[in-house]
DNA sequence: AAAATGTTTTTTCCCGATAAAAGACATTAC
DNA sequence: GTAATGTCTTTTATCGGGAAAAAACATTTT
């Protein structure tokens, strides 16, 4: 089995979802570029939508014949691709207990404990290791370096850098550029969590990536714009492992986003920079109170 | 041909550089660390030698038997790893003329003409992505972006912010810090190497990488650091394809560095900094002028 | 003739296998 | 008893192959 049809089989549970909202379906292409895929397997889908009695198919026709059911999905563990898979894992370990810096990182053990290939645990290490948390020794295994006080330290010393020039550049964009659109969506979607902060609190961390990811877009800068995949890595493992105090922290969150998003408006950048600093000291304080204080590097 | 010995033909003509300056070799473990190999490849590299005729081999007597001759040595080209084959190859189709932005790339064909794996080629685009010059598209194709005027824009503005502070950092290093003799052995260096600028100018590239990764290790931040390597990478490949002016170019250099390593002994914060500055204004200025004003970024 | 569907080709993703290289264990020499 | 050598085991680097998915080409429909 070289190759697992997840895509397919996303793609399908996705389509079935827009069978409930209509009583008919477009044409290939269109259906391509709506669930993201080529049209081979918008055919598979189509092809399987009509054995399954779903829909109706004849060329161009493709009528719904009935909502879908919980047992016409595909599984959700069946649809994610094997490098979720494999991070998952490889997060799962990194953050327990005993995963001290310095260990070495073994391809072979790793793809046998999760059931992959070698290859694949190859990519993802190769792909991983731009966050900084491992190292390649040359022709030999890797290294943890470990998520240490000191990692969070250096990442967080970037991320300011980078979060304070894109919030500068931000606030100089002229009045009629699309962002302030987009900043106005979401200062409407951040007085929204407030309100309802009671019972939607764990929404907050997709809304923070989008807000931070559109703050950093205006540096127009390809590097400070990837470096946003680490933080965003980071904090995403990171809020799924420490739930402490996470409502009160998300509280205080979105008002530091509801006060920097009105600096912004006011293109002063003095206040974007003192609302912008405000932010990013709480949400370092955040990241650092979740590390113990033990965990240190350990001399190589 | 799973995998190719060029570990073991590299080490065994580094080994053969050590015959010349010594009646015989230390134990096994002791050449292992020499050469950065295992001993498993120090025992192979001494069975060639003692069949070869180079050298008596009795446990723990290696005697030197005759000097290494030209013939005894590996041709150079087999000496290189397939990671280092695929990236010159890969650069030059990159710096070559129509390499435009937006054309995709096919790991299919590139392994096809470099003569290579597939998984060879995949691992090293992935590696290669942090450069910022290629983008994938998520089951299909790699999107090149293109050695613009932008990417070097946006590469020196980080550039320019990380050696800013790396080196304000440097300077403010206790007395007592290591670096400083490092310092001081780079000055001389320097100095030699602007008394003989007419016939060793080529030279500079080297000793210019070790002078800024040094500054930028005195940032203790990994994502600093790392940082270096899509500099060191670019400039490179830039010194190799532009000679135009070269020697002009790093005389300039020099000079511009025996300022800043003055600046940086004097320990003065707005001296380093107006020091810093100079040079960085000078490299931006020299790496833009490479670029042909007509390479742009073709819109997506 | 523009845009869909039908068919074929190419490319990507991933596995298992194999030689090179590293690493671990056992034995010997000093 | 420490540090080397000798031997055996494990891991890494790389390839070729095959299914999934994309892309290209040919044909039909409106």
């Amino acid at each position: 089995m070289s190759k697992s049809n997840n895509v397919y089989k996303d793609a399908y549970n996705r389509c079935l979802r827009l069978l409930d909202e209509s009583k008919s379906l477009p044409s290939e292409p269109e259906l391509g570029t709506l669930l993201g895929v080529s049209r081979t397997t918008v055919r598979s889908i189509l092809s399987r939508m009509a054995e399954t009695g779903l829909i109706a198919w004849d060329k161009r026709n493709k009528t719904v014949l009935r909502a879908p059911r919980p047992e016409d999905f595909f599984p959700e563990e069946e649809t994610d691709s094997l490098a979720e898979i494999i991070e998952r894992s490889f997060m799962r370990r990194l953050l327990a207990e005993g995963a001290e810096a310095g260990m070495q990182i073994n391809e072979l053990e790793l793809a046998r404990e999760i059931g992959v290939g070698t290859t694949s645990v190859r990519e993802f290490l190769i792909r991983f290791s731009r966050f900084g948390l491992i190292e390649k020794r040359r022709n030999s295994h890797w290294v943890l370096k470990g998520f240490t006080r000191a990692f969070a330290l250096e990442l967080t010393e970037i991320r300011e850098m980078f979060e304070l020039r894109s919030a500068a550049a931000f606030a100089a964009l002229p009045e009629d550029s699309a962002v302030w659109a987009d900043l106005d969506r979401l200062e409407i979607e951040h007085r929204r969590l407030a309100s309802e902060i009671a019972t939607r609190f764990t929404a907050f961390s997709e809304l923070d990536e989008r807000f931070h990811r559109l703050i950093h877009r205006a540096s127009h800068n390809r590097f400070i714009v990837d470096f946003y995949d680490v933080i965003a890595m980071i904090f995403h493992y990171h809020y799924q492992w420490n739930k402490a105090e996470e409502r009160q922290r998300n509280e205080v969150a979105v008002q530091e986003h509801l006060a920097y998003i009105a600096a912004l408006k006011s293109r002063d950048p003095g206040k974007v920079d003192a609302a912008c600093r405000r932010h990013l000291k709480s949400a370092r304080q955040t990241l650092l109170s979740s590390i113990p204080e033990g965990r240190q590097a350990q001399p190589a």
